[in-house]
DNA sequence: GTAAAATCATTGAGTAATCAAGTATATGTC
DNA sequence: GACATATACTTGATTACTCAATGATTTTAC
């Protein structure tokens, strides 16, 4: 009968359990905005000056150039970023947090820690920590 | 500056493992199934009687009721699955692998197989363990 | 035994992504 | 300095979901 290895086997669990993360995070509309967007904005405030080139964004949260291109649209009309040209590349337009994106940010940021939490309670530090490692190796390189 | 949790920065590596992964495994289009279509045949196939119910694929894979009905369209169309009714409660319609949805499983499960095997490699058997066993506490129970 | 609540599945409308192709610019090679 | 290749981003068409609402049936409570 099955034959598929423990390789597999994690993966398909692994993705199962974002699925359901996702979701509960999304249901919960942290301050209007979904998963993928919070994490853009983490990424851009985390940053030094607040600024990112979309390929650079995309790559770190896993989507791809068009994903990002789209993600990004409603975020410039509702205006939590903005672009910004590069001077030395006329290809790259730089997205940048605004203040209001900042401030949603700073918002939604006590929402979704706290969600976390409730799905791996700090406790399981153990737990976070080979979690944590773990997914590192497989390319989850977000501090 | 930043301040969100190890529990939210996990999640958010979860997330990115996860849609590099998924996006690798369609981009490979196994025997022309995508990741969860494949996620469902196993289920299926791994079954005791080769059948199961709509909710109980979608509670295991982890999307909702409305998902699996749309999942299940196109691949009932190619004859991968049929469907069956329950004598006992006329609300439930049973999914049933096919001769030719077990048989293209047993194609594709060659293929899956190798590509996870090159996203963690079968000497992380300690990794892998360990990254199954947290999976399960988070709510990952495929077997 | 009837009314209320729960469960299973589907549908309409919408969203967040994909890929493939295209545009624009930059870089490397000879 | 021209030509091929690579990189950054966008767009059209499509896919794989979501939620909210609905229909049908079953279960529970009185």
């Amino acid at each position: 009968m099955s034959v598929i290895n423990p390789s597999l086997k994690t993966l398909i669990n692994l993705a199962k359990v974002q699925a359901v993360m996702a979701r509960r995070f999304d249901r919960l509309n942290v301050h209007g905005i979904g998963f993928t967007e919070f994490v853009i904005l983490y990424l851009l405030q985390q940053s030094a000056d607040g600024k990112a080139r979309r390929i650079d964004l995309a790559d770190k949260i896993g989507i791809t150039a068009s994903g990002i291109t789209r993600m990004l649209l409603p975020m410039e009309k509702i205006g939590l970023v903005t672009r910004e040209a590069n001077e030395r590349d006329a290809r790259v337009s730089y997205v940048v947090l605004t203040p209001a994106g900042k401030q949603l940010f700073t918002d939604a940021e006590k929402t979704a820690n706290a969600l976390a939490l409730e799905i791996i309670p700090a406790k399981e530090s153990k737990d976070i920590t080979s979690l944590t490692n773990i997914l590192a190796k497989l390319g989850g390189n977000i501090t």
